[in-house]
Parts: C-alpha cells; sequence; structure tokens
DNA sequence: AATATTTAAGAGTATTTTGTCTTATTTATA
DNA sequence: TATAAATAAGACAAAATACTCTTAAATATT
C-alpha cells in the first residue's frame, strides 16, 4: 500500500473540507458520517493535520475543523508528509538503511525518478484543485459513493 | 510503504539467487547469513515464491532452492505478485473497494499511469538483469553493504 | 540402514497499525 | 453563570504484520 490507512482518511476529509471551504468550521462528527470514517480515528489523524497547521479547530459548539489557508495553497503532498511523513521519498523501495545515492542498491536506479514524480504530483497538486475536479467529475470519496459533493 | 518486509526480502533473496545462478541450490541458512534475515521468516517467503513455481527446492544435504529457470524470464514483477499480491496494482491509492474505472475517486485519472508506470517497470525488468547491474554497479543487496556479489 | 542436513509446516510471540472508549478541556449560547 | 456541544488527550482493544521456535518430512552420504 502506497499511503497508510490514516493517510487515506487524511487526504478524503481534506479533500471534503476543501469543497466546502467557506470560513466555517466543520464538525468532525459531520465529516465521520459523511465519509464513513471512524470519528474517534478520524479524530486524531486531522489532530496531527491541525498540529502541522494545515487545519485550524475550534472547540465547543459551532466547532469543527477548517482549512488553515486556502485550499489552493495546500498540496496532496502536505497532507502525505504531516501523516506518513517522508519515509516513502527516502527510505525507498529495498528499505536499506541509510539509503541515497552515496551507497545504492539494484533498483535506485529505476525507482528513483518514479518516487520523485510521485512526489511531484503530490507537490503540484493542490487540495481546491483536486476537490474542484471530483466534484465537477462526480467522482468518488467514499466506499459506497454515496457522497455527492454537495 | 510500497513493498511488504517480506517481498522485499523476497526480492533480495531473489536477486542473489540470480546472481549465483548456476544450477546448484543454495541453502536457506547461507541465505540468510549474507543477506541478514532472519533464517525461519526467510524459509517462509521462500516458501511462498516456490508455491508459485518461482524457484525450486530440495530437501536433505547439499539442498536448498534455486531459481526454477534461467534468471531472464522471471520479473520483479512475478516476485511481487507471489508475496504481496496484485493489490498495489488494483486497488491502490484511496484504498475505496470496487475500485476501476466505474467508479473512480480523484486521485483515479494522476495515479493511473504512475501505477501502470511501476508495474511496467517490474514487468520489464529480469532478476537476471538487475543482478547484472547490481553486480557490475557494486550495488548493495543488504543493510550493512557487506555481501559482494562474490 | 543409520545419520546428518536440509526444507516444510505450523504453532506461538512480538510489534505495529488500526480502531474504540473514556475523560478532560474549551467555547458558544441561553 | 450554567449548559450543551464540540475538540484534545490518552488509555485500551483488535487486527494485521513481522518474526521465532518446534517438530515433521525428505534426501544425500556414510
Ligand atoms: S539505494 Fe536508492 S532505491 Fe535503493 S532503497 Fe536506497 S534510496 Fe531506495
Ligand atoms: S478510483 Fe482509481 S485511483 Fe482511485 S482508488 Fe480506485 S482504482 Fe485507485
Amino acid at each position: 500500500m502506497l499511503f497508510s490507512k490514516s493517510c487515506i482518511y487524511g487526504l478524503r476529509a481534506s479533500l471534503y473540507l476543501a469543497s466546502n471551504q467557506n470560513g466555517e468550521y466543520i464538525s468532525i462528527g459531520k465529516l465521520s458520517d459523511k465519509l464513513d470514517i471512524s470519528f474517534h480515528f478520524l479524530t486524531k489523524i486531522l489532530q496531527q493535520l491541525t498540529a502541522n497547521d494545515l487545519l485550524e479547530s475550534l472547540k465547543g459548539p459551532n466547532g469543527g475543523v477548517r482549512l488553515s489557508k486556502p485550499g489552493k495553497q495546500i498540496t496532496l503532498l502536505d497532507i502525505v508528509l504531516a501523516i506518513d511523513g517522508d519515509e516513502l521519498f527516502q527510505e525507498c523501495v529495498l528499505g536499506l538503511p541509510g539509503c541515497g545515492m552515496e551507497k545504492p542498491c539494484p533498483f535506485h536506479e529505476i525507482w528513483l525518478h518514479k518516487r520523485d514524480d510521485i512526489k511531484r504530483m503530490l507537490e503540484t497538486r493542490s487540495l481546491a484543485e483536486m476537490a474542484k475536479e471530483g466534484k465537477e467529475g462526480h467522482l468518488r470519496i467514499t466506499p459506497d459513493g454515496k457522497y455527492k459533493w454537495d
């Protein structure tokens, strides 16, 4: 699996937030309900995003979470790094410790640009862009495809 | 992580076998020793490869495992599929069930060719080829780089 | 035939990841 | 100020992955 479950949930929730972006906070209860993700588990994940200044949260009535900046300024890579870290882009394929150019494994040559490709792909796509495409293309971010980008 | 630990171990062991390819069996004890992988764990993994007809095994003195066909005819993808299955190439990025073209998620468009790229990369590289490059380039397949392709 | 060497198989343990539950803490609103 | 609604935090539980150990089966060599 490319991304951890946590990361996937984080991405889906972020896309939701980006698509409903108009300043107000959205409760995690609503998010977990719409996206079919366990409430408490999602809470933890979003806390990581909040800790990384990608989200803002507010307690109390009408509280919830929202993007900390315009969705255009948050990339998919931001989310991935906040949750899964950069190991996918550092440790890479054979998982040998202390990897890099100095002491490469046989995969290095062929894997390196694929890896960087993926990184660039995540880096050049903003949440806003992805959400827009999702909305316009009626693409799904829930298992059952129930969520319709309201 | 792209590949499971099991898969990584399987790949490293396969590369070793391909590089020492001259018909005789190599004991798993030697493999586990050279590659710094737990003997019993490696045994299980290689059993999967044997079950998939990628390796042949022989019990008893001078027994061990060897490639079941010339290293040129076994691809990296063969090893990966035998151990990790095709979920990486089927379920893909957001892990939504029943994925594919019919009900795509927002990642589909951007991820699909990267995914296929990776698959093709694994499909077009044989163990023989990788081992040759590893040998000639003095690349490492052990954590400490101790193994020197003898 | 006996023995030693090796893989096969399967039970068992440890660690990591994933998910749940309970108890604070904060804040808007009446 | 009291209450209700929400996140924060952390303990706990379950499941998946990674790893270990023991016993059985096969085979080459003596
Ligand atoms: S040598 Fe390169 S390709 Fe191989 S594991 Fe290290 S960083 Fe990845
Ligand atoms: S819709 Fe496409 S990209 Fe998204 S999870 Fe399914 S197969 Fe992968």
